[in-house]
DNA sequence: TGTACATCAGTGAACGCGCGTTCACTGATGTAC
DNA sequence: TGTACATCAGTGAACGCGCGTTCACTGATGTAC
């Protein structure tokens, strides 16, 4: 039972006049939604239906539609940036592999949230949450090509061969499974071997 | 002035009851909307407000919405087609590199015709005439992998290490692209460059 | 401990939007005789 | 060459949909005294 149903428990079978924690809720409720219909499904009122609330409460806890899907993907980068940086924890020379391999799994598991993330242009113009989670996560895929980052004049960054090859890779080979371009009779797990086996030799 | 005009070209100045050719104005014009703001601008009664015709007029040319998408699609995988088929001529070495440079092109060339292709799910349940071309292109491309194709049994086909990386590698670098993932300061020219570099040692 | 009151998080009705699709219609075109 | 008629490609009004947003409101909560 979720935490935010705290405020029923000890009500009537009645619904409460408060929700709890509807906020949560909104948020949790659009995870489900993105996942099973795409980003374009998740709208104010789908959810407010599904919460069993008025179409207009969601309205106290987001500024708007736009509002509640950058959370949702901060929410993402957030997760995707926790991923790369764990997958750097062995020895140098297996970064750049492991880092690949933890960034197409993330995106496997969450295959509308990465969807979301990066090609509804959702980062332009977005908050200061957004955008740290997702400076976060890029700096830890520049880590895991060139490893010291030290040296880098952040002011002065210039796109580079090495994180272009390696991004494009994953970025590819992922929106390609998302999209269901990948020939239908292959598996996910048969994917993830061609893609272990594509990162083998990056 | 277009063909399709010749209707107009001997009547008075108000606008004539017929079009003249009003299924090819109409592609033409979802072509503009599309790149101008993305496949889901597209809608019949914005081409219709285009073309200064009822919007029930698009009706008799399309069965919809979705089949006048496929269209634009299939026309898409036409161009795409041609141009890696056209980028196999010189010697058989050179083949996956001018393969991938022409497919770069052609996506940096119609950004949001690629994005109708390829993330829209278009090619899910369509016709017989977009099935065909986005076959023809990915036979293509197998080819620049493959070269000869001949010993490979269509029925048993399985997706390989081999094209899931270089597809993987030019998808994912225009997706990137085309969804502004790229650092800003980085011109197409560049980015051409940086595409170029990558596919160099591929 | 009780009460007044501010604040917050809901409700539900309403507005205005754009969309796809359907329908009876009508003007223009082209063909058979 | 002229005329009757079928066919085609438009029109414009209407229907029903879901959406975001706004608004005056009200019920619940928590705090000050």
């Amino acid at each position: 039972m979720p935490e935010y149903l705290d405020a029923v428990k000890m009500s009537s079978a009645s619904a409460p006049y408060h929700h709890g924690d509807l906020r949560r809720a909104l948020l949790e409720e659009a995870s489900v939604v993105l996942e099973e219909a795409g980003p374009d499904a998740i709208s104010m009122r789908e959810l407010a239906r599904r919460l069993s609330v008025s179409h207009a409460a969601p309205g106290h806890h987001f500024a708007g539609r736009a509002d509640l899907l950058q959370e949702l993907a901060a929410e993402g980068y957030r997760q995707l940036a926790d991923a790369l940086e764990g997958a750097m924890t062995g020895e140098r020379e297996s970064w750049l592999r492991e880092t690949g391999r933890a960034y197409v799994r993330f995106a496997l598991a969450n295959p509308q949230r990465y969807r979301l993330m990066f090609t509804t242009g959702i980062t332009r113009g977005c908050g200061e949450g957004l955008s740290f989670e997702s400076s976060r996560a890029y700096i830890a895929l520049l880590t895991s090509v060139y490893g010291d980052l030290s040296h880098l004049d952040p002011d002065d960054y210039q796109l580079g061969a090495g994180e272009l090859r390696s991004w494009s890779l994953v970025h590819g080979a992922v929106m390609l499974w998302i999209d269901g371009q990948v020939q239908q009779s292959t598996t996910e797990d048969r994917f993830l071997e061609l893609v272990d086996e594509m990162l083998a030799d990056l």
